[in-house]
This record gives structure tokens, sequence and C-alpha cells, in this order.
DNA sequence: GCCGTGTGGTTTCATTAGTAACCACTTTGC
DNA sequence: GCAAAGTGGTTACTAATGAAACCACACGGC
């Protein structure tokens, strides 16, 4: 478990307290506290992505979500048709994520063209977020290669692994949420 | 509700290119993306683990972690010797937090009298980070507040489900560890 | 119509987290 | 012993995140 890290040279009587604790592996009871172990894992995960996404394309994980939900939702659409598109509120419901982190995605995704506002006749306060074409193209590109990495990071797990794992993760949140407001 | 979101030269009777997309639910990829999937779950936890140590200790998470290394070491030892410590950099390894996290976790805990540092007679560069009695009287306070949220998040899972769970995380991050340094 | 209230979006501000520079001390090679 | 290089710790700076204030328009009642 532990082991005196210290090549002293002082060996007094007296205690001198000091420790090991090398690193992640088999010590105490941290790293078996699963808050703890998700958020590790989670960070991981998280890191290893944005680092591709940032290599490959100089998005960051807000913006990219942004571009998934509207690059999927453009891909649902007939392909001769009007282009579809939503607006920031619809995006921040389907990211889960803070209306202002939307926005400030939305923001530099129209900087460098990827996304264009159309204005939104049902509604002035707000315009719809659609993908340009380039923005579309490089959604075909990106969503491959986000594709690709879940895979790199699940092989060594069988496909109900997987699905197990999945399952997992929304009951806990769901149950997470739950005990967030006061329910028991 | 009807609108091209084509640029300028659109007009014409078209259809409208709306928007569903109700939250988390049933909708597109993305909730169906496993890194995402894992985000979400952890950021709920963290959330309202966050909460909770907040409201009781005004403790933040590094905070915690510091003190639960710490708490944990201290409780290992004999009642009636010295007491244990380690290095900020031993916390380091420990909590995989950055060395400014840690550095910081243990500035708010000495000034708030949690822990004492110690010179280290092996290393005149660090101290040594001991719990002080209070630090210790809240460790013992804190653990099984600790204890008890993690099982209520963990309430519906069987005793062997979450076992797969550890692993599962577990798995899932030395693998993306060995991803990040360039291994496939 | 004109108000009060609500909501999408934006800006501002305070917190937090992470990076890079830095100092003090230690260790190694000569 | 002394210079060079390395490491623990700290500080300074910069980017990222979240909360709150704010504006413009929408909707309901009157």
């Amino acid at each position: 478990m532990s082991q005196s890290p210290a090549p002293d040279t002082l060996t007094s009587s007296l205690a001198e307290p000091l420790i090991a604790a090398e690193d992640g592996a088999g010590m105490g009871q941290l790293s078996q506290f699963l808050p703890y172990q998700l958020s590790v894992a989670s960070n991981a995960v998280s890191a290893l992505i944005a680092e591709r996404y940032r290599k490959r394309f100089a998005l960051k994980i807000p913006e990219w979500r942004v571009m998934a939900v509207l690059g999927d939702l453009d891909a649902a659409a007939p392909e001769d048709g009007p282009r579809p598109g939503m607006t920031q509120r619809a995006l921040t419901d389907a990211t889960l994520m803070d209306k202002v982190a939307v926005n400030r995605a939305c923001k530099v995704l129209e900087e460098r063209g990827l996304i264009a506002r159309a204005p939104n006749a049902a509604d002035g306060r707000s315009h719809i977020m659609v993908l340009s074409e380039e923005g579309r193209a490089i959604h075909r590109e990106v969503l491959p290669l986000a594709l690709a990495t879940e895979r790199e990071m699940f092989a060594g797990f069988s496909p109900s692994e997987e699905q197990r794992l999945r399952a997992m993760l929304e009951r806990l949140r769901s149950r997470v949420d739950e005990l967030a407001q006061g329910g028991s």
C-alpha cells in the first residue's frame, strides 16, 4: 500500500510523517468513489475528443455539438428541398448546454461561415440557424471522425457491454436529476 | 412559421424549414454519442455532489478530494501515533488533479485551519500536509455524506451492475489514456 | 390600440480551471 | 565544491464556464 518514498537518511527514533501514495492504481477510497471514477473517465474522454476536433477543424466541443445537431437535422431533410434549421432555443434543448454557450458557439460558427442565420418569420426575436454549404461539408467530414473515435475508445467493449453502459449512464442521469430537485 | 432559411434570394412557396428537437429524449445522433452521454452523466453527478458539499461544509470538489485522500491516510494510521501526511506532489498523483489545483486547495484548507503544513525534513522544497483535529472531524462527517450520496445515486443498481460500471469506467479510462499518447 | 408579463437572445461580470513563467531547493556530474 | 539540470511549489496570466442583468420582441388582457 505504501512505502516510504524518501530515500531518506534520517532514521531518528521519532516518526517522520511521510507517505507514498503512488498514483491512480490501488490507493485509498477516493479511487473507488464512483463519482470520482466517472469524472476522471469523462474528462479523459472529453480531452481526447477536444484534442482531435481542435487539431483537425479548430472546433471546440460546444461548437461541434451545435454542428452535430444541425448536421443531423440537415441530413434528415430531403436533399433537394430547402435546408432546415433551428433556433438557438431549440439548440439549447437539444444539446443540454447553457443558452449562453449555444449563443457563443453559434457566433463563432457564423463568423467562420459554417452556419447562417435566417430570419424567423414566425418570431422576430429569434433567427434560424442553418448550416452553410461549407458547414455541411465539414459535418460530413467531422461526423465520421467522431464515430471513429468512439469506436476506438470502445474497441475493447462488446456491443452488449457498450449497450449496457449507455443504459446505465442514462439511468444514472435521470436518477441524479431526480435527486437534484429534492426527490428521493 | 414559414420561411426559407436560404439567404436572400429565397422566396417562393416552399415548405418551412422548421424544427422540432424537443429535449433530451429521442432525438438525433448526439444523444446516442457515448462521449456525450458520459459527459452529461458526469456533469450531473458532479453538480449534485458539489451542491451538497458546498451547502454543508463550504468545500469545493478539489478541496474535498484533498481532504478525502488525507483523511483516508489518516484513518489508516494508528490512532495513537503521529499523524501522517503527504506532500502536494503526492496529492497531485493521488487525485489526478493539476498541481496548481492541489496547491490552491491546500491553501484554502490551511487558511480554514483544516490542514497544517509541517516542514519536510527530507526535502526542503516541500511541506507535508496533515489534517488538523478540526480537519479530521470534518472528514469524519463528510465521508459518510459522500458515501450516502453515492448510494442514493446508485439506488437502482444492483451490486454487480455497479461493479460492472466501475470496471468499465476503469477500462475506458486506461484505453483512452493509451490513445491519447499515440498508441492505437 | 396599450399595457404588463414572458421569453429568446445578447452582453456583462464574477468564478474557475489550465498554462506558462518563476523561485527555491535539490541532485547530479565533474 | 561548484556549475548544470531537474523538481516541488508558487504566482501571474489567459481561456473557459456560469449567473445575472438587460434588450427587443411576443402574447395576453383590457
